[in-house]
DNA sequence: GTCTATATCGCGATAGAC
DNA sequence: GTCTATCGCGATATAGAC
């Protein structure tokens, strides 16, 4: 144990998180939320690039992305590792916890400011897939056109498994976008 | 001529876009804009909601898209009119003025705080375009899909068309990529 | 950690347009 | 008169500089 508390920054993630459900995100000023973790605003900013930060998971799942496209064989086939990819990300974050994410999104689609950051982070996996895609052998244009399906898939697939009565495994319903999106050839 | 000084709005749009090419987006302020265009710093705010919408066209293309949804014979099959709309797009602004969009999209990718805004913009079309192709008979799933698809494309074929050495029609960027996309049953 | 700039926005007043 | 666009003042929070 050192000199802190430990987990300022999970503190910090945990008091805003409360103070956003309990006021709303405006009404939330970083200081109440700094003041909550036992904390100062400076502090708050140096974990946090800017209020809208604290509610996303920084570059957790790009990161993972790079990864993933750097050491998975080379012979493995892109579309395969872009859907396992995504059954992975279910694994890790969403199956068995549908209410929690639930939560979450319903604050984010309810703040434009945190719709805004969320779209930013959706062309941030854009943005590593692409190059990833490319080192393994996927022309350009496919390369492009397939980072940017894929995490429309992730999007939709997110929105259609909160919904699903039949509780899917989130890897599931990613396959299932996929296939419905690239197996048809009349897909309307 | 009224008491002031006409198009307002312009001015403010023509007095950010030169300060920001001559500073850069974060050294120009609000108040330095507001001077240019011979208004208040207040004004500027009652124009736009904050200093980035003064880049982007409002909402101009969500409201072209949801009035073609709208009023499109209901015979016309919806993919077939996504196409047609991604054209009148490239018609109405980027076909004949490579250039200018060019010096436009390099400002919004070298700043984050742009980025951003721009993938909200895409989101928000992705928004207008879901209801509106559930309202012509297109299932839930399907309507999902091909509302993100059609913004992918849209985003992927503006950054081919500028790299395009054959200086092709935009519409024919966005086909080429439809086509690359769904007509094909093994994309990679 | 402290200090400060500046983005953002509420309110009341004003000046023509219709 | 009523409506709309603008102005001026002031308050507050974010975010970055020192």
């Amino acid at each position: 144990m050192g000199r802190w508390a430990p987990d300022a920054r999970g503190r910090l993630e945990r008091a805003a998180l409360e103070l956003f459900v309990e006021q709303g995100y405006t009404a939330t000023t970083v200081p109440q939320i700094a003041e909550r973790a036992g904390l100062t605003t400076r502090t708050f900013f140096r974990h946090f690039a800017d209020k809208r930060e604290v509610f996303f998971d920084g570059d957790a799942i790009p990161q993972a992305a790079r990864r993933l496209l750097e050491q998975a064989p080379a012979d493995v086939d892109p579309l395969a590792l872009l859907r396992h990819g995504l059954r992975q990300v279910g694994v890790e974050r969403f199956d068995g916890r549908r209410e929690e994410v639930r939560r979450r999104r319903e604050i984010i689609l309810a703040e434009p400011a945190l719709r805004e950051r969320d779209a930013q982070k959706r062309d941030d996996l854009v943005r590593v897939l692409r190059p990833g895609l490319l080192a393994r052998g996927v022309d350009p244009l496919g390369a492009a056109l397939l980072a940017e399906t894929s995490v429309a898939v992730l999007h939709v697939a997110l929105e259609t498994w909160l919904a699903d009565p039949e509780e899917r495994v989130f890897g599931d319903v990613t396959d299932a976008c996929f296939h419905r999106l690239l197996m048809t050839s009349a897909p309307v």
